[in-house]
DNA sequence: GTACATGCAAAACGTTTGCAAATAC
DNA sequence: GTATTTGCAAACGTTTTGCATGTAC
């Protein structure tokens, strides 16, 4: 089982981007990040490897990879950002609201009906922002 | 063509919300809006009807409001809330990219799709939201 | 009359920025 | 060597809050 997709850092360096000591700690971080950390999770993470890295630096350094198109941004509506690989698989998000877990999946059908409703409405489909909202089913109350 | 739906002012008070001038006044305002006004917004909409309105009586307000059901937050990714009645036929909203504009849209396709998903994930799916964004189509170039 | 809503100004929150010192190339 | 990045702290824009005053019920 190869790992086909380069690595954050890998595509930084394709990208030409100036790497310095602060930008290959939070590449790993991100890297390693199964989650969506926000930037103060990132940057506790961050810390934790190499202590000197500043909250600003975090800021500035996600900004920069989202425009380099190496993360996404996400919003999910508690007032802070989100961030993520942008070359992982694409997927959409499910909320549980009483944890507050969030679970991906995928799902092909739901992806061509967007395209297909953008265009009913004229226009090409550049992205989208799917979230469902839901509880845990109970087996049969 | 009777309209069917009650007010938003009639649902502050089926709720037994206590309502002051300033409330009615942005309930009226709210009513009124067939767009998706951010606070600053329904200030300005509401101080044009009544001057004794500040800001913050409307940050309470409209949260207020949200918790009794009766808007909906949304969230476009500009960095502030916008708001609409809740009680308006259900539709999810397409994002002009190069010109802000909001489109709003329903399918009721979609719309299965997603209970089936949240279902398929062992869950009761109690919300969602959609955003589509794209460009405008060019006839055939 | 009392509990609740308001206005104001101050504070909180996540995020951005100006600047001098440090670093990648 | 030079242009870029960093840390710090100050500033930003949106939202919340403490408190004294005003209002609905």
């Amino acid at each position: 089982m190869t790992s086909s997709a380069p690595s954050i850092l890998d595509r930084c360096e394709a990208h030409g981007l100036r790497m310095t000591g602060q930008r290959r700690t939070i590449a790993q971080v991100l890297e390693d990040a199964f989650d969506h950390p926000d930037v103060e999770t990132i940057h506790a993470r961050a810390s934790a490897i190499d202590p000197n890295i500043s909250v600003a630096t975090v800021y500035r350094t996600v900004k920069l990879f989202e425009e380099s198109g190496l993360l996404e941004r996400r919003e999910f509506g508690d007032g802070r950002a989100r961030y993520e690989d942008a070359e992982r698989e694409h997927h959409d998000h499910l909320i549980d609201m009483q944890t507050g877990k969030v679970i991906e999946f995928v799902d092909p059908e739901i992806e061509a009906l967007q395209e297909k409703i953008a265009e009913r409405l004229g226009y090409d489909l550049k992205g989208h922002r799917l979230e469902l909202f839901g509880v845990k089913r109970k087996p049969n109350v």
